[in-house]
RNA sequence: CGGGGCGUAGCGCAGUUGGUAGCGCAUCUGGUUUGGGACCAGAGGGCCGCUGGUUCGAGUCCAGUCGCCCCGACCA
């Protein structure tokens, strides 16, 4: 609680507190996102509309302007997983217990996150029921049923759903106790065609977040401290914050024989034998939507990729009374955007002052933002700013939808051309365990460096940094690790994360 | 789950030693405005997070509880 030493002092931080008030852009303003990136995400999240916290601990209310671009994700990536041949479906939020416990491996991992049902009515269950953190089990038990002959396999089946994981400390949707995701479950024959799953639907990721979200990555497989609980084996992709810190976006993991051993997914092979299926699975989930939030925005507010942009221009006409002719002419614009395929709103409401829009559309990341008024109509010319560039120009009335279609591309192509300089700029290279522990502390950035593959090491890189390795790097071995010396056996990305 | 901070009008906050709850923005009405967050006049809006305690009296003191934010241990 503050005091004050006199009347005079308190009415003194009155008249401040007044003067401040007054102010309206410092009311207004948002965190700057290189003081506190944290309380800059918050700020943006709430003032761009993306979502609002709820009264449930952990749990955000995705508003319509997140949930559309929510919406522009999944239609990218549904269309993607169909024309590769699967097929969505929809299993239950509810597990029973002993089915979770089928999978040692599986249950360890999620045990301390499981919520659990146990009454139904006023009646207690006679066996409790989790709400699905994952949909392995269920999945598994189902395939088990429908899997008598390898003329049954594979079996390539997506569901869009929400999971519910009991998370300690929860972000809007960087860590939500409930999420949205897809998972898709996939059982094959043998273990390569299912090695071969993985890897596809991994770059099917790293193509939707590299070309649609803009967001550079690197990717690969995770070791075995950080694969998926069941897994044998599980790949990445992994973006990098502005701050340095890596954010999981997407995984896609080789389960093996895992779970089919578990569930009993079994089939006669036409030799005659009978055999375990091999399965996979993998996810994307609303937290991408934190990384473009992260990735992509500036001290004015979002900044989004047109491509999956719910709103890619907004139209607004500055009017003086009676100005009949920029209103038509800004309805006319909008249509002509709208034939051409652009997701393009009008805004023309009355009682608010152009720079008033400006701003507002400016934190709700809109890409390209149309001007018109008298002055446009008189010489025939459009007023175009980039959201990206808020660079400002003027074109030729005749060139307007060829342009507006040309700076969505660009637009797209310097978001991803920032995001990826500072991906570049972040991943260091260390060759001794000193300049790792600087790369990540002191320079706040994601290290490459050479492991030798021992959990010794693994658990140092997190004891004396607070980091983990992200993924393993492709590149070549060109060196002993950097802990303790010992041959190298992986290059490997480690940084700390979200 | 530990450490720190914060819950008062839709939002941001003030509320001094306990004594009938305030400011700005937003909202509503009317008018003038409109190329970077307009102005004037008027109006409405509160279980002071929740529960209990101390007190003649609690936004203020005490205890508990819930939630949010930040920093550390676990995770998409």
């Amino acid at each position: 609680m503050q005091t004050y030493n006199s009347a005079t002092e308190y009415k003194e931080r009155l008249e401040i507190m007044a003067n401040q008030n007054n102010n309206k852009k410092t009311l207004d303003a948002v965190t700057p996102k290189s003081e506190d990136i944290s309380r800059w995400y918050t700020d943006v999240v709430l003032k761009a509309k993306m979502a609002d916290y709820s009264p449930v601990k952990g749990c955000m209310v995705i508003r319509p302007y997140g949930y559309a671009l929510w919406e522009n994700i999944q239609q990218i990536l549904d269309k993607e997983f169909k024309r590769l041949g699967h097929v969505n479906a929809y299993f239950p939020l509810f597990i029973p217990e002993s089915f979770l416990l089928k999978e040692a491996e599986h249950v360890e991992g999620f045990a301390p996150e499981v919520a659990w049902v146990t009454k139904g009515g006023n009646d207690d269950l006679e066996e409790k029921l989790a709400i699905r953190p994952t949909s392995e089990a269920i999945i598994g038990h189902m395939y088990s049923k429908w899997v008598e002959s390898y003329r049954d396999l594979p079996i390539k089946i997506n569901q869009w759903a929400n999971v519910v994981r009991w998370e300690k400390v929860t972000r809007p949707f960087l860590r939500t106790t409930e999420f949205l995701w897809q998972e898709g479950h996939t059982a094959h024959r043998t273990h390569e065609e299912a090695k071969e799953e993985v890897m596809q639907m991994l770059q099917v990721y790293r193509d939707f977040v590299e070309n649609d979200l803009a967001i550079p990555l690197v990717t690969g497989e995770k070791s075995q401290k950080e694969k998926f609980a069941g897994a044998l084996n599980t790949y990445t992709i992994e973006a990098l914050m502005p701050d340095g810190q890596a954010l999981q976006s997407g995984t896609s993991h080789d389960l093996g024989q895992n779970f089919s051993k578990a569930f009993d997914i079994n089939f006669l092979d036409s030799d005659g034998q009978r055999k375990f299926a091999w399965t996979t699975s993998w996810g994307i989930s609303t937290r991408i939507i934190g990384a473009v939030i992260m990735a992509h925005g500036d001290d004015k507010g979002l900044r989004l990729p047109p491509r999956v942009a719910p709103t890619q221009a907004v139209v607004i006409p500055i009017v003086y009374k009676d100005s009949t002719a920029v209103n038509d002419k800004a309805k006319e614009l909008t249509t002509r955007l709208s034939k051409i395929g652009i997701r393009v709103q009008l805004d023309d409401r009355e009682g608010f002052k152009p720079g008033w829009k400006y701003s507002e559309y400016e934190m709700m990341g809109v890409p390209l933002r149309v001007e018109i008024g008298q002055k446009d109509l008189d010489k025939g010319q459009v007023c175009l700013v980039r959201r990206d560039t808020s660079e400002k120009m003027f074109i030729a009335d005749s060139e307007f939808e060829a342009t507006v279609e040309k700076l969505m591309q660009e637009i797209q192509e310097t978001l991803f051309k920032q995001a990826k300089e500072i991906l570049e700029n972040k991943t260091l290279r260390a060759s001794s365990f000193e300049e790792f522990v600087s790369i990540i502390k002191e320079k706040r950035c994601m290290a490459d460096l050479v492991w030798c593959g021992s959990a010794e090491c693994e658990n140092k890189f997190k004891a004396e940094a607070g980091a983990t390795i992200r993924c393993f790097n492709e590149n070549a071995v060109d060196g002993n690790c950097v802990c303790c010396n010992n041959p190298g056996k992986h290059r490997v990305f480690v940084a700390r994360s979200y």
